[in-house]
DNA sequence: TGCGATGATTGGATCGTTCAAGTTGTGTGA
DNA sequence: TCACACAACTTGAACGATCCAATCATCGCA
């Protein structure tokens, strides 16, 4: 459609000069109130909008976010990421910012594609999920200067940067206490095997909440609902069986509810996915779309004011259903 | 970082002028092979990229892709969208292509988008999802030359553009067939309120093999689990009920599942979302990566080519659980 | 030997914007 | 009256690439 419409054709409309108008654009208290009235009816008249492209030649700064964009993983919680997504294209697009994707098969190859990325594009940021212990890819980035913002706290890590989280034991501890409000009294864990920094978390809300010596009510196993079913049953025909469960994702809580159905036993799951709603299950809601404006804010800070923001933690909420 | 490498950088490393790189890097037959080895190296050495900021600017091409990014909408079959975009994402990156996002809360406010997005971003090409009866986007693209690929047929639509999408009539056909295999004489079909073109079409792939005798066998609600549920338990009250269902999505098929436990009654859900994984439904797959990868061929074809490449068509596949 | 054709390489102009350094005009204070 | 500060605006250069036309060799052929 020949999208002739420049900072030229608006300055000859409104009769200025070309850097007029960029000073309407970028700093507009130098431009008296007169002119740049007359520039900005020339802008709508005309239908401009400015060239992100050649801004970027001069300015260097992209303004644009890069996102990793994860294979279907384990199924059921790479929903998550699709909330956080979209949350994020909003909020990113309410500053000026908008959000590229990336696909990489793991960290390794993530880290490999860092260099490509920036020297391409001019990155201004990125956007980093699913944290957790030893992650090469904060190390880089930080290591370099480019600016990045983590959903997901730096699991042990020394150095800090900017974070946003959800605080997981917060939920699983909201689950059980949810569990004892309505009279249970003996309160099972079902969660992955210890060593994952987010499952060990979770699983840390359980158990203060419930006190040391419940502390054999628990069971690991990897995220998948087979396993899921199976561990429940083992947790349920031990002597003084739980009545109650709280597991660490909606994976598990799935299997744990085929495990119980029919005999009464209460279950909580974790991040309010569909299957929790065609279960009815009860289940901790992480604020996604709150996280990924949060982001947007740290990152802001970052870029904007050169600014170390502190980290915030958001408190999920529990959604009740049949199931607890 | 002082990423200082520019063309120039290179140029001056092997020895040749500016040109000469450029040549390399977008026309390479016209650089005798010797120069071509010396040119290449310096790119090594100096892990140069070419920047794509400064390209578009000459150019007036991106190399980018836009994709809308939807908030989660029936909770469930928000799914597809998200390995859907992996799946492009990978694609796009392949031939040098990225996808960038963005949002927008319906068709209207879609469109009103676009003027700003090309204009400001010079995007090569949009890809859409979720067409529909008098779809007003593509016909907006259309009329301006903007190039763009559905992710869906073009229902209804006079007008042809390139299009692809997965065969919902031939999932539906399959499962029922399925059905049939297995010994099930009276099948019927649980779906969406007719106008809705996905919905009727995957009916029609029931439709077509029982045979126009069992028209009265079929169901349509809202995409919910509970009124699938509903649905499903009015269609098994009747004299001479189904003896198997087969559902338009994966969330009256979880429906129906509730209302059919215990009953021996088989049921099939579509998109095989992990709602189906959870409760061991079998459920029509769509190829969602495959699709992404032809969407993208159709794209390259229309943006180098100039051609109007056809439509392609892909079938889905059905994932056998135990429900039937 | 001279000349045109062809292949390989080069230098200037350009894309649309912002930065940096100018130019103009007006008002203030000594 | 003159110097000076300051506000408002303009002009030239630059960002990093590509397009286009020009140059320089090389070679075959009359």
């Amino acid at each position: 459609m020949a999208d002739n419409v420049t900072i030229i054709t608006v300055a000859r409309r409104a009769q200025v000069s070309r850097q007029t108008v960029s000073n309407v654009l970028n700093t507009p208290h130098l431009v008296r109130e007169e002119t740049r009235e007359r520039v900005r009816r020339a802008i709508e008249e005309l239908g401009y909008r400015a060239n992100q492209a050649a801004r970027q030649v001069r300015t260097g700064r992209s303004q644009t976010l890069a996102v990793r964009i994860e294979p279907t993983r384990d199924g059921i919680n790479s929903l998550v990421l699709d909330r956080f997504l979209h949350g994020l294209t909003v909020a990113a697009a309410s500053v000026g910012y908008r959000v590229m994707l990336y696909a990489a098969a793991d960290d390794d190859a993530e880290v490999a594609t860092y260099a490509d990325l920036l020297a391409a594009y001019d990155l201004d940021a990125f956007v980093l999920t699913d944290t957790h212990h030893g992650d090469i890819r904060t190390s880089w980035l930080a290591e370099r200067g480019v600016p990045f913002v983590t959903f997901g706290r730096p699991w042990g890590a020394p150095e800090s940067h900017p974070w946003v989280d959800v605080d997981g034991a917060a939920g699983t501890a909201a689950a059980t206490r949810r569990l004892l409000d309505i009279g249970h009294e003996r309160i099972g864990f079902l969660g992955w095997p210890p060593g994952n920094a987010v499952g060990d978390d979770r699983r840390a809300g359980w158990a203060s909440t419930v006190g040391p010596e419940f502390a054999d009510l628990s069971r690991f196993t990897a995220d998948d609902v087979a396993e899921g079913e199976a561990a429940a049953r083992d947790l349920l025909s031990i002597p003084d069986a739980p009545t109650a469960l709280v597991c660490a994702s909606d994976s598990l809580a799935a299997g744990a509810f085929a495990a119980t159905r029919g005999t009464g036993v209460a279950v909580i799951g974790f991040d309010d996915t569909p299957v929790a709603g065609v279960l009815g299950l009860t289940s901790v809601a992480q604020p996604l779309t709150e996280a990924a404006a949060r982001c947007m804010d740290l990152l802001t800070g970052v870029l904007d004011g050169g600014i170390t923001p502190e980290p915030v933690l958001l408190q999920p909420t529990l959604v009740i259903r049949e199931s607890a």
